[in-house]
DNA sequence: CATGAATGAGACTTCATTCAT
DNA sequence: TATGAATGAAGTCTCATTCAT
């Protein structure tokens, strides 16, 4: 009795969504080009969806989630906060190197969208900014690192690079091959260990 | 041949289009947004320029094109690398506290947009991150920076970190006061130096 | 045989059709609604009716049908002209009396709205016109009512008086009182009767 | 410097609107249909008004006006009641035989519609009911009209018969004859007085 | 330069109806 | 009988752009 993937037509819709919002940008595409996509009749994105924009927030949603739970977790696990750091750097870029259309769609539809879903989902953006500054703020209780930086401030940084790596993916052209991201892990690790600590 | 500035209507029409954009966001706004906001007629925009899309291109080539020549004037200075990033940073985000609207557009609508304006504007874009690469790498070279850094990935590092940090200005209800302005400028000088120095 | 009166599917739904009419009307109300309304599964409702239009073509058909056979037996007793008129006003007013949201619907849907329905269901409507004025006919034979009246335009008063009656009790926002429906009755029956008899 | 009656497209529109929601209905018809009918383009529709509905309010509300007006003027008049109500009928009835199509609209569209149209000018329509109703009342002050019946109950039948008659002509295929307005005139007026004199 | 009426393609959303189970 | 997912045609409204004056 195995759940039947293929007829599941309220995933495909979601899946389609993601290929659709990444090849044509969520203000740009029409509802038709999603259903086309899943290859679902126009009406059944609506009989599952109330529009297009919720799409886009399920989408957000359910990765964002993901995320804010692996964070959760590597918080509570007793390593060093550079590991942390590090394992949560790994978590966001493994998220892209799994599936970078999906990424690309929550980075530049909604965590880049400073207006409409940007405001959205604010609150969810910004409880994973606090995680990371919660992390650098007892690891300079504990002495481990710097006491000069404010904890937003280091977290601000920390997304910052890191979205701007990805960014700087999502405009190449080739897909980016499995060394660049690793390279790539190693050098955010690197500079923001750094920057931050003694 | 004086310049009667309060009645050069294209102008006005610049300066309602980043009111209008910051507050509604481009592809929220309408066309007659604009002109109302300008207090112009509706035509009178299309007589100026081709589209609402030339717009905006009109007030990022304008502003971007500013911060290229400060960044090549900055590149030209004889100071250190340290001094010549600071510059950078400071002009950015002295552009922030002078037009904050602006800036808000030209971040929120191309820079972190992906999609349209960012692919129309990306040779421009390009442009300010290789400036910022060259600047690091001849630190390197001259021994004042590290060598292990990729300059792209220092570039990266550094405008990531401002634009987020302006990103969270922009998201904020109140208006950002001078003190924040002097403590972000320091902080980030601080942090990319930190990362680069040996 | 027996009828179990309580599952029976059909009468739920033409039940909530007469609610879902009633409250909301029938261009805009949807199909989904009477659904919900009668607790029965989507497709059920095809599975009696063809379409939205027939539940309301039964709803009046059977009350309009209970109508003529009313006033049939009326016209068949033998009593004066102006009791017949009397209890027909009386036949009509009761079933307001009894449920007013069928009457509601009949009203305002079918017998009012002179394009879709109206149009339909014409003959069956001109019928009930036409035994009203059947009946002032024979009685300006029997001298009993004045013969300058064409007993059509008779007619057309007659059920035009009824009518906005009803229409002015749908209006209301508080239910109808018992002393209102007697006073109607009563007021009906004298105005036309004055304006008819000798 | 007369009024270029032919290019005022918004009064087209309207015009338009009227045959089309006489021949069509306002639910069955579509805003294409009015646009086409006024060989303007589709979009001028939505520039002179804000949705299909409000053009049909637009045609309730100035013909409505004229005729409270009318009523006004009528009741100001120093004549005797019966010549008032009939002055009242002759004015409805003249509407209608100078403009069928518009009084048909107002009266299947808003004036016999319950549900939506109906509760937006409820007032404006009750308006008229207690014009008359006044006039009724004062009549009977006077000692002219009986005093048994309720001047409300007398307004109601008063408008029911009109109302009952017009929809008789709606409903009819050939066009109404002039001797028939006039025939209808004295019907109504004979026995609405009938009902109410002494 | 300036105006704002006019155009019409386009997109979203709704919902009656069908159909496979 | 009963279910509710699936279909897709329609229709409303928006708005960038054009154009006559």
């Amino acid at each position: 009795m195995a759940a039947p993937a293929t007829t599941d037509k309220r995933r495909l819709i979601l899946e389609a969504g993601v290929r659709v919002f990444a090849r044509q940008g969520f203000h740009t595409c029409r509802v038709a080009d999603i259903a086309d996509e899943a290859q679902v009749a126009y009406g059944l994105v609506y009989h599952y969806f109330s529009s297009k924009e919720e799409i886009l927030d399920t989408l957000f949603t359910e990765r964002w989630g993901l995320m804010l739970d692996a964070i959760g977790e590597i918080e509570r696990e007793s390593v060093s906060p550079r590991e942390k750091l590090g394992a949560i750097a790994n978590f966001i870029i493994d998220s892209y190197r799994y599936d970078p259309d999906l990424m690309k769609v929550i980075i530049v539809e909604v965590t880049r969208a400073a207006n409409t879903f940007g405001q959205t989902h604010l609150e969810d953006i910004r409880k994973a900014y606090r995680e990371v500054a919660a992390i650098v703020e007892s690891a300079q209780k504990e002495g481990v690192f710097r006491s000069e930086i404010d904890p937003a401030f280091a977290a601000l940084a920390f997304y910052g690079l890191i979205e701007q790596v990805l960014t700087s993916w999502i405009f190449e052209s080739e897909p980016v091959d499995e060394a660049e991201f690793e390279r790539a892990k190693m050098l955010i690790v690197e500079t923001i260990s750094r920057g931050l600590e003694r």
